[in-house]
RNA sequence: AGGCGUGUAGCUCAGUGGGAGAGCACUACCCUGACACGGUAGUGGUCAAGAGUUCAAAUCUCUUCACGCCUACCA
């Protein structure tokens, strides 16, 4: 009588509790020769959200497994980059969330300044309208309406993925919450000192018509050209300038030469004439001019370079704004006001050559700075923003990764992020955009006093005025990212959630975001929250077509990762990148890659469908919970087998998973599931099922069923669908397979002595294929091997197993021999005594290539016995290497004669046949 | 300029001190009753080059070469 295993002897049960799902009925037919994704995926999805399985519930006990997804522009569709995220962190959710921990995932999206407002400015113009017409209230709603309309595209696209994340705490960072916690942040950093307002030269986008932060310029080298320009002196004839910006030059304040350049001491205090203006500007000294670069000479323009910024300052000098903020030159440039700063750069220098005041001109490269949103060149400029005293915030972000509090995963990662973070500069929040959190900041018409507060004040604090103006600016859409972890948690409420899942465990996502997203949410969730924001930041690599090129519109080359879907189901793709996604910068997709996975999803399904006729057949199925067997331990050897490897392999993949080895993970289980459960483990299980005991069929059947499952398990996060879609016809009633448990390795269950003789009965069988390979026989002649028995206990093995191995090998008869040399065979393939097999084959056989191929194994195997034989006669690494290292060694090298000795034998053989052959050497 | 990284089979990549591996591709044979999206057996490598440390180096150190990325105020 079938009866429940006991717990012992399958995998742990579930714990914890998890509600149980019902689901809607299977769809597909069990025996379909295919896996139909398009079908299933829709349906086990819809079926896992009605479950409530994602939902967190901070009452639930259970270890804290907390992500929150890097949020995803909201206009943005799923690109691989995404997948490549979220597939990563759905691995790790879905694996904890087996394993019983309380995990949450929370999902969500970005309202991305710039983007989004270029995005909806754009389907704007197609209608003719323009966001200046239709002035701010009714763009920012515009924009919000796009938003309802198309913000929700990558998150359906996240579901198709099958990323199980808790849907019903999805946030938006202009959400009220979020929003709240903007200003919160805001207004303590500014009561703090930790941010404020001034005039200073920053990064413009003349085409976004925004100030942008340092790191959001981007450094395109280009062919440029150096222009030498002629600035007139009084007496001393000229002094020449190189520089790449002629047009700049109407707001040069000075000429500086660097420190005690011998070339230039007479000019110095003297006065140079600006080229085509006549203002005449100092001739002072400075540091920063490298003398070795152009003439050793340097206009000064502080308005518009940052160095030259700098130089101004130190020497107080004034600055003359010349471009304006659409890139224009201003009325400073005289007849060249209005132009566009490269128009006028060409018209001018058609004008400098004619008035001889350009002196040569020279090819340059060098890097251009330009907006990482349009490629515009962005023009340094002198305008008042806010910023955020960075150093001291990056200091203690720096410091807890320093100690560990926050550990980069892969580590080498840190230099990078403390090179960084040791060098930060003030961080530019504040955007000349409509759409984002504007910011908590009024002025006061009346006195000028400038209000910082979390609700706009009613009235000026110092002059009681009612005049009071909102700062139009709104604030860099990384700062409210920069609050995420928390935010999205609830905070600056005291929620059950803050305090149930804050700070988070993992942090996944690209490297490239490290200074944009990940050290920001270091420096702010320390200085919010006093604590770090995560315990673990995971950063996986970029992904980027087959040939290695960034992806891009332009190149044409953007793989869409619905497409690769479509084609090839969520499971394959997600397989795909997770087995990609080792410790390397570049992760190439490519679809015939998926492909391949595919087609071992099809392999997974074929084994699911091999053992769920079987179960059919038995008559009705026993479910995967009920085995026959004493005591819950498996009797038949490939069970036994089974079982143990399962174990060691459950272990395994915790391991590789706890230390984010994702790609080690799922090679893990391809090699295990193809090689070892459905060469070996169904073919071997076949004769006992088929066979006339039928309770060892029974038998078989209920551990075949229960390591199916455990398989199933043990692959659900990185391909849940299929996984799910199996496990309910296995154990209908069940719950989802996601409910858990994961697979570990139980003590009991590993089995030295079973993992041993299969490897000896796939050695045999292997040596008898081989045979039937080299000599080109097929499937067809039946062969009589003779195996040489050398000790008992493998005699008997074979004795016990010889109607599986006369199956495995196709041979009518398997015949034991005895053998004088005494020796313990350590591998089974040199048992087999080839001459044996081979004399009946005269004329079926080309002796010539046989004998080539022959002597090309001896030979191989002569050189590594030479390495052996000689490692073993080096006094030294007798004395020095590790005992068990030099008995392996020797334990190989005793294989290896074993196997030439045949090898020659078979050559002797091989020779008589030919009747010329080389001999029995 | 500095920093980081990469170089292993035709391709994509694992492997961090003791037998050079995987997937794909390729060759031969096979539609064997889960799967031809399959099976079996194979071919293929001076681990970029050189030097050093060690009994022992793909692995550690140094140098060189090639390529990639990031940061940076050479106008």
């Amino acid at each position: 009588m079938p009866r429940l295993l006991p717990a012992a002897a399958g995998l742990r049960e579930a714990r914890g509790s998890l509600p149980g799902a019902t689901f809607a009925m299977c769809h597909s037919d069990p025996l379909d020769k295919n896996f139909d994704f398009a079908e299933a995926e829709p349906r086990l999805y819809a079926g896992w959200e009605e479950s409530g399985l994602f939902r967190a519930d901070p009452e639930r006990p259970g270890p804290p497994f907390v992500i929150v997804i890097p949020p995803p522009n909201v206009t943005g569709n799923l690109h691989m980059g995404h997948a490549l995220d979220a597939t990563l962190q759905d691995i790790l959710i879905r694996y904890h969330r087996m394993r019983g921990d309380n995990t949450l995932w929370v999902p969500g999206t970005d309202h991305a300044g710039i983007a989004t407002q270029n995005v909806v400015e754009r389907a704007l113009a197609a209608e003719g309208l323009d966001r200046e017409e239709l002035g701010r209230e009714e763009f920012v709603r515009r924009v919000w309406e796009w938003k309802a309309t198309y913000g929700g595209n990558i998150v359906r696209q996240l579901r198709r993925l099958g990323a199980s994340c808790d849907w019903s705490r999805e946030r938006f960072t202009m959400d009220e919450g979020l929003s709240q916690a903007v200003r919160e942040v805001f207004v303590s950093l500014y009561d703090e000192g930790l941010i404020y307002r001034g005039q200073y030269i920053i990064n413009w986008c003349p085409r976004c018509h925004t100030a942008v932060s340092d790191i959001e310029v981007e450094h395109e080298d280009r062919r440029d050209s150096l222009y030498y320009l002629r600035y007139e002196t009084e007496g001393l004839g000229p002094l020449v300038v190189a520089t790449t910006r002629p047009e700049t030059c109407f707001g040069d304040v000075a000429v500086a030469v660097g420190p005690n350049d011998p070339r230039y001491a007479a000019y110095l205090g003297r006065e140079a004439r600006v080229p085509l203006t006549g203002r005449l500007v100092p001739i002072i000294e400075d540091a920063h001019v490298d003398p070795d670069f152009g003439t050793g000479a340097l206009k000064v323009t502080p308005a518009h370079d940052p160095n030259d910024f700098a130089i101004g300052q130190r020497h107080g000098l004034g600055q003359i704004l010349a471009l304006d903020e659409s890139g224009l030159l201003t009325g400073a440039a005289g007849p060249y006001e209005g132009l566009d700063r490269f128009v006028a750069r060409e018209r001018m220098l058609g004008e400098l050559g004619e008035r001889g005041l350009l002196e040569k001109v020279e090819p340059l490269e060098h890097a251009v700075g330009v907006c990482y949103r349009c490629r515009t060149v962005i023009e340094p400029l002198v305008s008042r923003q806010w910023f955020v005293r960075a150093a001291p915030l990056a200091a203690e972000a720096a410091r807890a990764v320093r100690d560990g509090r926050t550990r980069l995963v892969p580590a080498t990662w840190e230099k990078t992020f403390f090179e960084w973070m040791d060098n930060i500069r003030d961080w530019c929040v504040s955007r000349q955009l409509w759409w984002g959190h504007q910011i908590p900041a009024w002025y006061c018409g009346g006195c000028g006093r400038t209000v910082v507060a979390r609700e706009a004040p009613a009235a000026c604090p110092d002059c009681r005025g009612t005049g009071l103006d909102q700062d139009q600016d709104v604030l860099d859409t990384w700062f409210s990212s920069a609050l995420w972890p928390f935010s999205t948690l609830g905070w600056p409420e005291r929620t059950r959630d803050l305090e149930r899942y804050f700070p988070t465990t993992v942090l996944v996502t690209g490297f490239d975001i490290i200074f944009f997203w990940v050290a920001r949410m270091m420096m702010m969730g320390l200085k919010t929250m006093g604590r770090v924001p995560f315990g673990t930041v995971v950063l996986h690599p970029l992904v980027r077509d087959a040939q290695g090129q960034k992806m891009s519109k332009s190149k044409g080359n953007v793989v869409d990762p619905l497409e690769v879907m479509s084609r090839q189901g969520a499971d394959a793709f997600r397989f795909a990148l997770a087995a990609q996604a080792g410790q390397a910068r570049d992760l190439k997709i490519d679809e015939q890659r998926v492909r391949g996975y595919a087609k071992f999803v099809n392999k997974i399904w074929n084994a699911a469908r091999f053992a769920l006729s079987a179960l059919a057949e038995a008559g009705g199925a026993p479910g995967a919970g009920e085995a026959p067997g004493d005591g819950g331990r498996p009797a038949a050897l490939p069970d036994r087998w089974i079982r143990s490897r399962l174990g060691a392999v459950a272990g395994e993949c915790r391991a590789a998973l706890e230390g984010f080895h994702f790609d080690r993970y799922c090679d893990l289980l391809y090699q295990f599931t193809w090689y070892e459960f459905c060469d070996w483990y169904l073919e071997l299980a076949k004769p006992i099922l088929h066979g006339q005991d039928a309770g060892a069929a029974r038998g078989t059947l209920g551990w075949l069923a229960l390591s199916l499952g455990d398989l199933l398990r043990l692959l659900h996060p990185a391909m849940p669908f299929v996984t799910e879609e199996i496990w309910r016809r296995l154990r209908p009633g069940a719950g989802s397979i996601m409910a858990g448990p994961f697979p570990e390795p139980l003590a009991g269950e590993a089995d030295p002595e079973a993992e041993r003789q299969v490897r000896c009965l796939m050695d045999l069988t292997r040596a008898v294929r081989q045979v039937r390979s080299d000599f080109g026989l097929g499937p067809g002649p039946r062969l009589s091997p003779v195996v040489l028995a050398r000790d008992g206990e493998i005699g008997r093995l074979l004795e016990s197993h010889a109607p599986l191995l006369l199956r495995l090998m196709g041979a009518d008869s398997l015949r034991l021999a005895g053998d004088d040399s005494g020796r313990p065979p350590d591998s089974a393939a040199n048992v087999l005594d080839w001459g044996q097999v081979w004399t009946p084959l005269q004329g079926l056989i080309d002796p010539g290539a046989e004998a080539a191929r022959l002597s090309r194994e001896a030979e191989r195997l002569a050189k590594d016995i030479g390495a052996a034989s000689s490692k073993l006669g080096n006094p030294g690494y007798l004395a020095k290497a590790p005992e068990d290292v030099v008995s392996e060694t020797r334990e190989r090298l005793a294989a290896l004669e074993d196997r030439l000795a045949a090898v020659r034998r078979a050559l002797g053989v091989v020779g008589a046949i030919s009747g010329n052959g080389p001999g029995a050497a």
